[in-house]
DNA sequence: ATTCACCGTTGTGTATACAAGATATCAGAG
DNA sequence: CTCTGATATCTTGTATACACAACGGTGAAT
């Protein structure tokens, strides 16, 4: 029996299925409104139907999916309106996480922080916005660390990977890195000087801008469909 | 033409044995650091294990349990530290459902919110602390779905519903349904005059001592036990 | 007496079988 | 031709069976 799911003997399947599904979900493999049929999906994978329904079921609970009972599991297509929303809240965790850091971030965190923040420099000079947008996601952990409370960290976290789909969409936009970069140097800045009201603003506006570029895109991508 | 919610009408045997598992987390059944174990779990609700595994899996997905691989699900130890860090994000979300309701508050919604509160004060003047903490939940509600960010009030909602049990203990603290209610009284003055900050600070104020209320129930427990 | 190895027990992880609800199809009536 | 009702089929939800890793105990060797 071929085994397209490496199974390291030691993990549960349906963590690794989880996350097949969901890297197929984001990626556009299974759109929005896709049915997710349990069997075929057991099949795709090749394994049985029970760990398919297990990683269904987590994934539900982190929303990419929803399970109607006896009606099965769906791709939700997450209007563009909600995931407005979502960078909305996403834009205020991430002021906080900038408002505690500045008053709780460590010496050697503040060294890490440096640290990332000077590899996206580099990313940026080098002009690799795939490398950038990596090292982008670091930088933003290391603040969310920088908070000293780690339930906020998990939340923000889950959050940033759910939003990560649509963030990407913007990788390219023109001049992008070089306004990121800039906004992210104003907000260690403020970080370092402990001011903790103007951290939580820059960071506010950090995300939202990605927020509202999300939404002309989106307006963009509409207007495109109707006139054409 | 609103339909309030439209009846889940869970069928599945699951999404109920995550509640009562839950239930009796949050009740002190089964202590932190207890083991559940999967077929004891069946045999008492009398069901299969296949249900219960489900149920844990999503219980997990919340974060009330945890699950290691191979080693069986357990009832982590949520230090206070950690529950403290939780009222610290329940607190932003708050000011963030506070500071967008002041914004957006619709009439119909104010006249909602004013009923809630008109409700809290009976419950007030009556005496009934049970009875204010539940009127207190709609209450609450009532702000974050005046956000009109369902996103957020998904968030809000969740974590609100998990910090319950934490909240329930500060429930006949001296004054509390007083000073309570008065805070209430200053956050819907806030919304309806539609000062964002204002009511943003307020409502941030009034969950943050709700997690300082509960630390310091948590220090005297601490002294407590050791000096007796 | 202590330690390590082996083995049995226990319980999780996965597969398969069965039951029941939901959807689709088709026949018949209006 | 359309609408309605019954049946057939398909999919989910639950139960049971089996495989294998982890824990604990017993025994022997040092």
């Amino acid at each position: 029996m071929n085994s397209p799911v490496d199974t390291p003997a030691t993990t549960r399947q349906s963590e690794r299925l989880g996350e097949l599904i969901e890297e197929r979900i984001v990626t556009g493999v299974y759109p929005p409104g896709t049915r997710l049929d349990e069997q075929e999906l057991a099949d795709t994978f090749g394994v049985s139907r029970t760990p398919v329904r297990e990683a269904l079921i987590q994934l539900s609970s982190a929303g990419l999916i929803e399970i109607r009972p006896r009606r099965g599991a769906t791709v939700p297509d997450v209007g563009a309106d909600r995931v407005c929303e979502m960078f909305e809240v996403m834009a205020e965790l991430e002021a906080m996480c900038g408002r505690l850091a500045a008053r709780r971030i460590t010496a050697e965190e503040q060294v890490a922080l440096q640290e990332a923040h000077r590899a996206c420099e580099a990313a940026r000079d080098a002009n690799t916005p795939d490398v950038y947008y990596q090292l982008n996601e670091i930088f933003h952990q290391r603040i969310y660390e920088a908070s000293h409370n780690s339930f906020l960290v998990d939340q923000a976290t889950a959050l940033h990977r759910r939003l990560r789909p649509y963030r990407r969409l913007q990788l390219r936009v023109r001049n992008r890195m070089a306004t990121s970069f800039n906004e992210h140097q104003a907000i260690v800045d403020a970080i370092t000087k402990g001011d903790s009201d103007l951290a939580s603003a820059q960071l506010r506006a950090h995300v939202t801008v990605q927020g509202e570029r999300f939404a002309d895109l989106v307006a963009t991508l509409r207007d495109f469909k109707a006139g054409g």
